[in-house]
DNA sequence: TTATATGTATGACAGATGTCATAAGTTGAT
DNA sequence: ATCAACTTATGACATCTGTCATACATATAA
């Protein structure tokens, strides 16, 4: 089988697990994990993985949104971060661990592509450039998600609602108006603050005509200022 | 030359370092890592790297203790983590990136070793099994990061200082009795809070008779109730 | 040595944040 | 359609935390 007819299984434009294959791995390596590979879609509040969970797949985002997050007995509940379309979903545990640290869950109806952690276990001891490229991209991810933990444990409640807000209109949404994918309960485990504070701080948002708030949806008013309290606030 | 002269050169016990590229590598390439490592010493408060640098070696702590840190303009700085011996301090940035995300400063008198970056690179990608190796041991450390983070995240004041003195404790120092490595403004830059705030829990723990405080120097006398708070507060 | 900065400690106070209560809107299941 | 559960919203209040001031101890440099 040559890569134009493996294309026709691996077929999502702009994938980056595709890339990562593509620019790696010989024509049969492709074809098995192309053919290997699943795609599974899940609805709004569905559970993708429960921490505790074996890793038997790697995860990659393929439509909408996730969340990665921790729970504590019970009710007590943080976000570790929310992934995008493109963005690996499988990175804490995934090789240190045979077991997940952390649960993930569909935000929106969302669609994954898996593929059998031990073909990427095999590949990657089998192929050094492409093990090499993957290791570069996972630890890009993590970075980035740890750099954005800390950013987040430095700001205030305002900075924290600032910078989340701007995150889902500059790195998610691409747009100044959008609708929230997440409650303002989840904002707040996310930001490691109260709900009550996150509502009363988005009303005071809205009365300082920094947003537009009709339910679900968002609009940012005042880029600039918003921008400053993501920074300092 | 063989492994046993080779020893010679690379002779720390218990190097995890060491133990990565004996398990992996071939006598001429091990000859090689182990005639071009250097071995730096740093005093106290001495700094390692400044974050923005390029990254040129890869750092693994010898001997000592090493921040890694963030600062923005000026005067707010941010502690990610307290790496202690046989850890691997070139963890963020290393892979994803050419220059450090961060700064890394000696707590204590400390000894790093560095391979030259290049050196391990090629290895990574020519020794698949090395590479694959060093991710595993790479990502444990990363993930540890930032569960400990999310960890303090959590926590209210007492339980970030009952969490970061534990940390000295049983993971650092394994004893409850130990000389403290940081100010207390350090204490409250890991932790994220004010430093009078840490002061002041610190006499409040003490009054408690949860700990005996001289100076820098402090010992654990309720350990069980500091668990309690580190877990809960 | 003195002098200067830094670190530790504590009190007072203001401001930020969490908790509890309440109410109305929204969603989802039956 | 109806009910229950959840979500959003707001006020009141207690508590936590940060800031400022002050004092003393300790380290560092001239």
């Amino acid at each position: 089988m040559d890569n134009a007819s493996i294309e026709l299984k691996c077929q999502c434009v702009n994938c980056q697990l595709k890339a990562l294959f593509f620019s790696h791995l010989e024509s049969d390596e492709l074809a098995r994990v192309c053919s290997i590979r699943k795609e599974h879609g899940y609805a709004s509040n569905d559970l993708i993985v429960r921490a505790g969970e074996e890793v038997e797949d790697f995860f990659y985002l393929k439509e909408g949104l996730v969340k990665l997050h921790l729970s504590k007995d019970g009710d007590d509940e943080q976000i570790i971060t929310i992934a995008k379309p493109l963005d690996f979903i499988s990175i804490l545990s995934i090789f240190s661990s045979d077991r997940y640290k952390y649960s993930m869950t569909a935000l929106v109806p969302s669609v994954v592509c898996q593929v059998d952690m031990n073909i990427i276990h095999k590949l990657a001891v089998s192929n050094a450039e492409f093990g090499f490229d993957l290791m570069k991209r996972l630890s890009a991810s993590i970075d980035d998600i740890l750099l954005e933990t800390m950013e987040l444990k430095r700001l205030h409640l305002k900075g924290k609602l600032a910078f989340i807000l701007l995150k889902f209109a500059e790195h998610i949404y691409h747009s100044n108006l959008f609708e929230l994918p997440v409650t303002r309960k989840e904002i707040a485990e996310f930001a490691g603050v109260s709900t009550e504070n996150i509502i009363r701080a988005l009303s005071e948002f809205r009365k300082d005509k920094l947003i537009r708030i009709s339910g679900k949806e968002i609009e940012i008013l005042n880029m600039k200022s918003l921008v400053q309290i993501a920074k300092f606030g």
